[in-house]
DNA sequence: GCAAGGTC
């Protein structure tokens, strides 16, 4: 009979299995750990096997979750509440399992090296007790904070037992998720197809929801918002020893009533005075840390107006092409493993970047180091997004700017900190009242001449002026501006505001807002939330509180540390979420039909919306919809006065997808439509058959 | 047809 090891040395020889998360983890391990005697087995998969100490390593990789939990029963019933974890379908990850629980089967030691985070726990732990003929139960974890060698090799040697509080925490933030999630969106389904015969998806979950609710609550706060006026006064300065103007405002604004803007500008037109004070100062702007994929996201957005979703696909794609490294990373530090000044001589062979890399360097050389600058935030298992320093060849347009953006404030967070220079100068009238003229300038660029043109070098010539100096005001003007409602959320603010509150995960977040859309909760760039979200948010309100509070998420935080803690139990945690959801659910059956029949013209309205297009620019008061000939059965744009006379119509493409943008042509005016389809990114069409922006030159 | 979380 065979014995059983897991004890690592005591003379004996072991054959250890490692189970990591994805196949890049595996190795990164597996070469940290075995060096050069590391070799592939595994019939094509991301499996290694070397020996170590006597010892043999088999290091085999997930791909993230091989189990997830579903319902015991089938049906597409409601609500349900006995789940079960499942081998993931699909066949990439029954290939995966099969030859993980055959390797397993020489092995006589496990151990977890898994992502050092709640997921990766779980992850390992389903595969040890499930294709590992319940190895979890002497398996032994490894611990890192970044895949680095000597951190794995330090891991390797000091391995601990299982965490099994955190484990069974991760699995009641799955089960939980399911159950209010799937049980609610069904419902909500049900409820409308039972009143009108027709299907939509909808869906409520513990994360999109209340993101939708934030949004709305946004969309009250603006409707809301009654806009306050307020003034403010500017005037030109001139100073007569030197004939040069500047700009300057008012020391006193905002000014709250009409009368005494009015009285200020009769005072101070044409009036004499001094300089009474002029300050400088030096400021220290510091290189920028690198980015974590939140920042990645919302720089792209700022600079190339790309989505967050989109720049997330864009990324992952550059990680498989082994231009970057890898994005789904929460961390914005480099650790000088991944060699600093390797990556930047490779990229230095780019022409692009020859002349940033070589100032880094020469910066660098002159006694300072090679450092990047750090930011706060980290990760267990990845370093902030960099470059490989593999030179690209044939990227897509948006690609290339992503990676130029990555690759260029890569080469930034090397930099020396900037220096900018401020003056102040406050002019005295003879009335006594103060005009202030501000200016800043870049006086040393610094770490900015890396990252042009994603940052600006400003600089703006101030006027020579000393204490004491004569100056006059010239074109006094007083301003009447109002109040601004609180800001439109977009994806980019919206991802931000999620991170913030801690609602979802790196990279889910650009996936549910996406979700949000394709659900017709939400609509445009600046985000609105539609009849139907509203609808859905004051429903789910009324009869599922808990489901639209940011609490929740807090809440299922708190009873996870509190498994994780043996404060709580894990079955009680399950037990009060389902019966939550089941008293919920009373209630809510007892008023199914009014579900119903509220979420039925909501869709209906959403169905309507999604056709209308804009204002006709014929007839100038029809509304331009989608229409199908019933002639011919094609598509084409047309004008809801057509029975009262107005002939415009437009036509469409007959492939992909037409929506309605909401916004008018830059070059004419007319409406404009988004297509899209699977084979290019969506492309933005004017009705205007003859308008200038169509023609190409 | 549903969640949110990993990963290709």
């Amino acid at each position: 009979m065979k014995s059983i090891k897991f004890w690592v040395g005591a003379g004996g020889v072991a054959h250890h299995l490692l189970v990591c998360e994805k196949p890049s983890a595996a190795k990164k391990i597996a070469y940290a750990l075995g060096g050069r005697g590391v070799g592939r087995i595994g019939r094509g998969l991301p499996f290694y096997r070397f020996q170590k100490g006597g010892d043999t390593v088999t290091v085999v990789s997930a791909l993230g979750h091989l189990y997830i939990p579903v319902q015991q029963c089938k049906g597409w019933s409601f609500p349900v509440f006995n789940l079960v974890w499942k081998p993931a379908s699909g066949r990439r990850a029954k290939l995966f399992l099969e030859e993980i629980a055959r390797l397993a089967r020489e092995a006589d030691s496990f151990i977890s090296a898994c992502d050092y985070d709640t997921e990766g726990s779980l992850i390992a732990f389903m595969i040890l007790r499930n294709a590992c003929g319940g190895a979890d139960a002497k398996a032994r974890r490894m611990k890192f904070s970044s895949l680095t060698r000597d951190e794995l090799l330090r891991a390797y040697e000091s391995t601990s037992e299982l965490d099994m509080p955190v484990i069974n925490a991760g699995m009641a933030r799955h089960e939980i998720d399911w159950i209010f999630g799937v049980n609610v969106s069904r419902a909500m389904m049900d409820a409308y197809s039972c009143n009108t015969g027709n299907f939509e998806v909808l869906s409520a979950g513990r994360v999109q929801s209340p993101t939708l609710e934030a949004l709305c609550r946004r969309e009250n706060e603006i409707d809301l918002h009654v806009p306050d006026p307020y003034w403010t006064a500017g005037a030109e300065i001139r100073f007569p020893s030197s004939g040069e103007t500047a700009k300057a405002e008012y020391s006193r604004n905002p000014i709250l009533n009409k009368a005494e803007g009015e009285a200020l500008k009769i005072r101070c037109a044409g009036s004499p005075g001094k300089v009474r004070r002029v300050e400088e100062a030096e400021l220290t702007v510091p290189a920028p840390h690198p980015f974590d994929l939140g920042e990645l996201q919302g720089e792209a957005y700022r600079v190339f107006g790309l989505q967050p979703w989109r720049t997330q696909k864009i990324a992952e794609g550059l990680y498989l092409e082994g231009l970057i490294s890898y994005p789904r990373t929460s961390s914005q530090q480099l650790p000088p493993s991944i060699g600093f000044r390797g990556i930047l001589t490779e990229l230095g062979a780019n022409e692009a970047y020859k002349e940033s890399v070589s100032s880094i360097l020469n910066y660098a050389d002159s006694g300072r180091g090679l450092w990047p600058r750090q930011g706060k935030k980290s990760d267990p298992a990845h370093p902030a997004i960099h470059p490989t320093g593999i030179k690209p060849n044939r990227l897509g347009a948006d690609a290339r700017k992503v990676y130029d953006l990555i690759v260029k404030r890569f080469i930034s967070t090397f930099g020396p900190p900037a220096l900018k220079s401020s003056k102040t100068i406050e002019v005295e009238l003879e009335q006594g009242d103060v005009f202030t003229i501000k200016g800043e300038a870049v006086s040393d660029p610094g770490w900015m001449e890396h990252y042009v043109p994603y940052v600006k070098i400003s600089s703006s010539r101030l006027p020579e002026a000393c204490e004491g100096d004569a100056a006059r005001a010239e074109n006094v003007r007083v301003e009447e501006t109002f109040t601004d409602p609180p800001p439109r959320f977009n994806q980019s603010s919206l991802i931000k505001f999620m991170e913030s509150n801690g609602l979802g995960t790196k990279s889910t977040r650009a996936e549910i807002i996406s979700t949000l859309y394709r659900r017709g909760y939400i609509s445009g760039s600046s985000i609105r939330v539609t009849g139907l979200g509203r609808g859905v948010i004051e429903m789910l309100r009324k009869r599922f509180p808990d489901l639209v509070s940011i609490g929740l998420t807090r809440d299922l935080e708190e009873r996870m540390a509190g498994i994780e803690e043996g404060r709580e139990d894990y079955s009680a945690v399950l037990i009060r979420g389902a019966e939550a959801v089941r008293d919920a659910f009373g209630h809510m059956i007892s008023e199914f039909e009014a579900v119903g029949a509220e979420i039925a013209t909501l869709v209906g309205e959403i169905k309507d919306q999604k056709n209308k297009i804009g204002m006709c620019p014929s007839c100038k008061n029809g509304e331009l919809k989608i229409v199908r000939s019933r002639k011919t059965g094609k598509r084409f744009v047309g004008c809801s006065n057509y029975g009262e006379g107005c002939s415009f119509s437009a036509p469409l493409p007959q492939k992909g997808t037409v929506k309605a943008t909401g916004e008018v042509c830059r070059a004419c005016g007319y409406p404009t439509v988004l297509v899209m389809g699977g084979w290019s990114k969506p492309w933005r069409v004017c009705l205007n058959t003859k308008c200038p922006s169509r023609v190409k030159g």
